[in-house]
DNA sequence: GGCAATATGGAGACACTCTCCGTCTTGTCC
DNA sequence: GGACAAGACGGAGAGTGTCTCCATATTGCC
């Protein structure tokens, strides 16, 4: 009888994981000063790996974004348990949410567009990174509703893309911050009962 | 004494205005059928052109961008005198202001970004346009302060980038034309009182 | 008709994405 | 520790796009 076939796939060799993560580092770095629509080719050479290595552990833009975003959850999970704890109300809680979502998707330059495009065209290495906020989302929203402060037709789909929206008008390099914050304004008297 | 100095600049040749006028048409038609990032190439290809003779008329993309708008301007104007002239109430013509706005920047998949890039960086083609209709915006806007129907601390500009913002949720192909029109009920929400 | 001013086309320099495959590493089994 | 297969590597190069340059062609005016 065969060995059996407890996990399908191996574990990636070492060398592989050690290119994995540094291109994952200098990806990051790369993204933070030229937005997300910089040359993949300069990161491989940047890495000081084949263009090769990246597309395998790559295979295009959105799987790289996808697996930085990944490092950066925990952040953004993190302060949803603090608002969830220590927030006097669900009004200031789901408010709080949307400036976190807003700022996480301002990590890179034109990292909004990306995630608009996952959160209609599903499949796509970001859309379960959204989902998942999408639901959470959802989970304060919801609470707002129940507490009588948010306006019942109201669906957390839209309060995402909203707080995306609000990212995607502050631009490059923080361009347009008062008009960021006019629209989250704009956002929460929108909601808001 | 020499001829006087009335025009520096000399009435383009025939040929040129004619090829001019043929690109913008040929741009027209491909921008709608494959977004503002279609290749310039291709649409100087099937004009009949050389690529040459495109980027002579227009510098670039955002150039040849402005110069299609222009000729869609006329009716984002002419809607415009309509609200002005037959709105109910002052509230009324600035929503429905906005909702046109959003349409226009729907014109080409992928037009929002552009737009938003030319209302915070100014020097480009496509800034005067939009600040023209910035302008409209503020007039709409403080017709409603006036009457009270729209907050104080709204401004004019930021009600164009949300308009615009809308447009961008709505993505390719009217892909989530609720979530749109969700974000439009928002935005109201968000500045009527 | 002839001449200067203007406009044209398309080859080609350069940048970017992504694939393919000959070569080199790793881990495993003896 | 050696050997062998699976797995990973790099970088040349195909494909696509932007934009420039300039020898050649077209216009408009005298």
């Amino acid at each position: 009888m065969p060995k059996i076939e407890t996990s399908r796939v191996r574990a990636p060799r070492a060398d592989a994981r050690r290119n994995r993560d540094h291109i994952l580092g200098i990806a990051e770095q790369y993204f933070s000063e030229h937005g997300v629509a910089g040359s993949l080719d300069a990161i491989a050479k940047q890495a000081g790996v084949g263009a090769g290595t990246l597309y395998r552990h790559f295979p295009n833009r959105e799987a790289l974004l996808a697996a930085l975003l990944i490092a950066r959850d925990d952040a953004l999970v993190s302060r949803r348990d603090d608002l969830r704890n220590r927030s006097e109300n669900a009004a200031d809680a789901l408010a709080g949410w949307l400036d976190a979502v807003s700022e996480w998707a301002g990590a890179f330059d034109g990292l909004p567009e990306p995630l608009r495009a996952a959160t209609t065209t599903s499949p796509s290495p970001l859309a379960v990174t959204c989902q998942g906020f999408i639901t959470t989302t959802d989970e304060f929203l919801q609470a707002a509703q129940n507490e009588g402060s948010a306006r019942g037709e109201v669906r957390a789909r839209d309060l995402f893309l909203a707080a995306l929206a609000t990212s995607w008008v502050r631009g490059a390099a923080m361009a347009d911050d008062a008009s960021a914050a006019a629209l989250a304004a704009l956002t929460r008297n929108g909601w808001e009962l």
